[in-house]
RNA sequence: CGCGGAGUGGAGCAGUCUGGUAGCUCGUCGGGCUCAUAACCCGAAGGUCAUAGGUUCAAAUCCUGUCUCCGCAA
C-alpha cells in the first residue's frame, strides 16, 4: 500500500483523485486543495471540485492560502508520513520544505509533453499553436518551473477540430493511470526518470484577454485554432454593435473578403474575410444570449 | 445583497420610453416556377407577448413580486 497526500484544485483532477481513492495500491491519507473562493454570479462562496468529492468520502482536507508560508499545516502533513505527494493543477508553488516531507518524492502531472509548454496553460497552448499531437507527464517536482525529471509520458492525438474541452476529458480519462503506473514503478524502481531536453523547453502562459479577442487579419487557421483552443471558456470573441459575440465554433472555408466583413451568410453560418481563406462561424454567444447557430443569429441582425 | 443584459408563433429579433388590430428575417406545410453558387414567386398554419398580482375604458407596453437564461467581474 502506497500512502500519498492528493494536492489538486479544478475538475480535471478529479478522476485522478477518485481513482486513487478506489484504487487497492493506493491509499490517499488526505488532500489539499485551493481555499473556497466566491465566484461565479452572485459572488457565491464555491469549493472545489476536489474538496467536494473529499469531504463525501470523509478525507481530511486542507486549504492552506499558500503551502509554503503555512506551517501548522506542513506539520499536520509530516505527521501523517506519507509515501509521496502527488500534485494536479493544485494552484500553488510548492517550497523545498513541503517537498521534503513525503518519504520519497513528490510527483506532478503535467498536461503536455515535456519540456514543452511548461507553466500554466499547456492545454490551451497545444490547441491555440495547432498542433497535431500533445500529452501528459509525470514528473519528480523540483523548486522550478516544471522541470522535474520526467517519469512517464503519454502522448495524445489531437484532430483537426478537437476543441479544448474534449482534450481536458481526454487527459483528465487517461491521467489517473499514468499516476498509479508512476508510484508503483518508482517503489519497485522500474522506472527511471529521464532528465528533460533542454533544447525544446517553451513555456505555456495564461491567455490574456487580448488574445482571446479575435483579430481578423490573421489567417482562418489561426483563428479557428484560437476559437476551438478556448472553448467553452473563456471563448474568443469579436465585437458587433457594442456587444460582445463569443465564437463558439468555426470551419476555415475557400474565399476571400475584407477582413472582418460578412462575406456571405449561409445555411452553414456566415463566412467571414480573414488575412487568409475565410472563417465560417457556426455558433456563436452574444452578450446577455444564449448560444445560437450563427446562421438563427443572423436572421437577427440583418435588416 | 458585486455590476449589467434578456425572456414576444418552431429559431433569431423588432415593438416597451410616448398604452389603442402581433411585426421583421428565417423555418415548416401547400401550390407555382426554374438558369440561378442565401434559389425565386404565391398562399397557409402556428403566439394566453416567462409567471402572479396591480393601475386603466384598454397593457407585450406602466407599477410590484416570483421563476428562468446569459455577459462582466472574481
Amino acid at each position: 500500500m502506497i500512502n500519498i497526500v492528493f494536492f489538486g484544485t479544478p475538475a480535471i483532477a478529479l478522476k485522478s483523485l477518485k481513482y486513487l481513492y478506489n484504487s487497492d495500491k493506493i491509499n490517499v491519507l488526505a488532500v489539499v486543495t485551493q481555499p473556497d473562493k466566491p465566484a461565479g454570479r452572485g459572488h457565491k462562496l464555491t469549493m472545489s471540485p476536489i474538496k467536494q468529492f473529499a469531504l463525501e468520502k470523509g478525507l481530511p482536507v486542507f486549504q492552506p492560502k499558500s503551502i509554503r508560508k503555512e506551517p501548522d499545516i506542513q506539520e499536520e502533513l509530516k505527521n501523517l508520513k506519507p509515501d509521496f505527494f502527488v500534485t494536479f493543477a493544485f494552484g500553488q508553488i510548492l517550497s523545498q520544505e513541503v517537498l521534503d516531507i513525503p518519504k520519497y518524492e513528490t510527483i506532478n502531472l503535467h498536461a503536455s509533453l515535456l519540456p514543452k509548454y511548461r507553466g500554466a496553460n499547456p492545454i490551451q497552448r497545444a490547441i491555440i499553436n495547432g498542433d497535431k499531437e500533445t500529452g501528459i507527464c509525470t514528473m519528480i517536482t523540483e523548486l522550478g518551473l516544471d522541470c522535474g525529471d520526467v517519469c512517464l509520458r503519454e502522448v495524445i492525438q489531437i484532430p483537426d477540430n478537437m476543441t479544448c474541452v474534449d482534450l481536458f476529458e481526454e487527459i483528465s480519462e487517461k491521467s489517473p493511470e499514468l499516476i498509479e503506473k508512476t508510484l508503483t514503478g518508482l517503489i519497485d524502481k522500474t522506472i527511471t526518470p529521464q532528465k528533460q531536453c533542454e533544447n525544446g523547453v517553451c513555456t505555456a502562459n495564461k491567455l490574456t484577454k487580448e488574445e482571446t479577442l479575435i483579430d481578423w487579419s490573421r489567417p482562418a487557421r489561426e483563428i479557428h485554432n484560437l476559437v476551438r483552443g478556448i472553448y467553452k471558456f473563456p471563448s474568443a470573441y469579436f465585437i458587433h454593435n457594442d456587444k460582445i459575440i463569443k465564437v463558439l465554433e468555426t470551419r476555415v472555408v475557400k474565399g476571400s473578403g475584407a477582413c472582418g466583413e460578412f462575406v456571405r451568410f449561409s445555411k452553414e453560418g456566415i463566412e467571414v474575410g480573414c488575412g487568409k481563406d475565410c472563417i465560417l462561424l457556426v455558433k456563436v454567444k452574444p452578450e446577455g444570449k444564449g448560444e445560437m447557430f450563427a446562421r438563427d443569429w443572423a436572421n437577427g441582425i440583418k435588416k
